[in-house]
DNA sequence: GGGACGATTGAA
DNA sequence: TCAATCGTCCCA
């Protein structure tokens, strides 16, 4: 079953954790589908956060963050890989979740290669879109917690706050 | 308008 | 350890 906009519409580090074992959904025209389960993620956590792209205020790339929670952030990392957020919490609260693995691609850069996720998912909304979205899966899978990846210069303390959910297999 | 850099990856 | 590769952000 779908996830409806509620499960998005909560404090990202809940929403983070609670990702872990679900179900990715990408659907192809004529009928073809992938489906993979979520194994990693990364938590970003409103302006304060100096990890996260809110920390600059609103800008034409991160608008969507401030948007309400189920919304798709994809944003151009290096030139050449696209990273899947999903935006959680409600309007005007920026945060978002960086699905860093799932199965069968272990990497943020590899899975949006796998899944076909470019810039066009921009804004998609989880809860209705027709191509992508998560499902319930009924597992819940214990999980370790360690420092996000590649932000040290957000300084000491954000770049060492453990809000990376790793599920354990 | 220009320059520095990034929530990465894969090869040397 | 390091290059690939380009949109975004910040300063002028």
């Amino acid at each position: 079953m779908r996830l409806d906009s509620h499960f998005y519409q909560r404090d990202v580090l809940d929403v983070a954790p609670a990702l872990l074992g679900k179900t990715l959904v990408r659907m192809f025209e004529k009928g073809n589908e992938i489906r993979v389960t979520i194994t990693e993620v990364e938590a970003y956590r409103g302006t304060d956060d100096l990890g996260c792209h809110a920390s600059k205020g609103l800008t034409q790339r991160n608008r969507v963050m401030f948007s309400h929670g189920g919304m798709v952030y994809v944003y151009l990392i290096y030139g050449m890989y696209w990273m899947f957020n999903v935006v959680t919490s409600v309007e005007n609260d920026p945060q978002a979740v960086l699905v860093r693995g799932v199965t069968g691609a272990n990497g943020p850069g590899k899975l949006t290669r796998l899944l076909a996720i470019d810039k066009t998912f921009y804004g998609e909304d989880l809860s209705t879109s027709n191509r992508i979205w998560i499902e319930e899966s009924g597992l819940k899978p214990s999980f370790v917690t360690k420092p996000r990846i590649g932000i040290d210069y957000a300084g000491h303390y954000w770049s060492k706050v453990p809000w990376r959910f790793i599920m354990n297999s």
